[in-house]
DNA sequence: GTAATACGGAACTGGTGAGTTCCGGAACCC
DNA sequence: GGGTTCCGGAACTCACCAGTTCCGTATTAC
């Protein structure tokens, strides 16, 4: 016996070798890139133990099944920029929308979101947490950049922001997942001043005003 | 032997009871149907060959895999508008753009192209048909309806069409299968009227000429 | 009729993958 | 040291599914 934890209860310390916590660090990196690599189909419980380093047991005494540790490996896998309080305002629209580009040191997640597809057709709990990280997320920061330039007046009053916020995400998923071609610099400049800004601005194509 | 066929050669025809054509029919349209349903992996030979009402063996005897079946299957659900001639000249891009919808009797392809995902991540075969079908067909539609109404002096010169052409596909397939929502006239009307024309035509929010 | 062929259905093979169990060893508390 | 818990690894069960084979029957040409 011992009193050892935080609110001050008495607690047994148990004997005996104790879990090694950087493991589940290991195992959910490792589920992720297979998830990212071969989708939910293709990642199978033995690869991912073997990449971890850990046996099937360790990864089921943590996660109860496949489902559940996909699920912990797609929340923890939270990206830099979530809200629009993590862009700054740097006045100008087209800016803030390149400067969401560069808060990403993170794995490919796109790779990840390809990856999930296939799960979240026939898995309730995979789709939820796919919703929340891939679709929510990401309309919503696009929603609130577009406020925060309608507030400084650069944006037009009557588009339809729901709309106009999900054309981003809409085309840079489908480009990457259903077309099968890479999403490169060259591409997401060109939509943000082909698309995004002409339709936001209710402007004329937005002659390049080229700062890269 | 016999002289039967049209070229006037001389063939065998060969005794026995001859292959039931009308269940190649049947056997591709269970293909489909299941593919929509439950995707490429949850398609199964068994359930194929139950729902078409023929024995497995039967279905092996025309096709050699599961892969050659779901390209046959997939090849065979052509819709009905597939180029810009397909679509009369409405004069205005907008009934062009709505026309494309009515010009579909046949079962949702969205959902024979959410189910096809899977596969196309891991087979080069069903990647190229799905391609083809779903990628190409769309973009060169609305490609093709850009530049006629451009001829028409309705659209802008200076938008970049290939960009623009992506932005309806892209829309409803993200919305279809990665938001998980239906695609509905008043979406696709909402889309057209606040995304499509403005960023074609250069105009404000296109003020609903409501014709429907 | 007879031979040939296609049919549906069922049984079978072989491979794969989720989840479980067991082992010898290592880490930890007392 | 002794008891306890975790570890990696391997062997295992169980279910599913692609593809094959066989059977009794139906259809056709001769």
């Amino acid at each position: 016996m011992s009193v050892d934890d935080l609110t001050g209860t008495t607690t047994t310390r148990k004997a005996g070798r104790r879990r090694d916590v950087s493991k589940d660090d290991a195992i959910l990196l490792a589920a992720r890139e297979l998830l990212a690599e071969r989708g939910f189909d293709g990642m199978t419980m033995d690869a991912v133990a073997d990449r971890a380093g850990a046996g099937k047991a360790t990864v089921y005494r943590r996660w109860s099944s496949k489902v559940q540790l996909t699920v912990d490996a797609v929340v923890c896998a939270r990206g830099v920029a979530q809200t629009v309080d993590d862009i700054p305002d740097t006045g100008s629209l087209r800016s803030d929308l390149l400067a969401i580009r560069y808060g990403r040191p993170r794995t490919d997640d796109s790779e990840l979101m390809s990856g999930l597809m296939s799960a979240v057709k026939e898995n309730p709990e995979v789709a939820a947490v796919f919703h929340e990280q891939f679709v929510r997320t990401r309309v919503n920061l696009m929603r609130g950049l577009l406020e925060r330039a309608q507030a400084r007046g650069e944006v037009r009053q009557d588009i339809d922001l729901d709309m106009v916020a999900a054309v981003a995400p809409a085309m840079i998923a489908y480009r990457k997942m259903v077309a099968g071609q890479r999403i490169d610099d060259e591409f997401v400049v060109q939509m943000i001043d082909t698309v995004i800004l002409p339709l936001a601005t209710g402007s004329p194509a937005t002659a390049a005003p080229l700062d890269r």
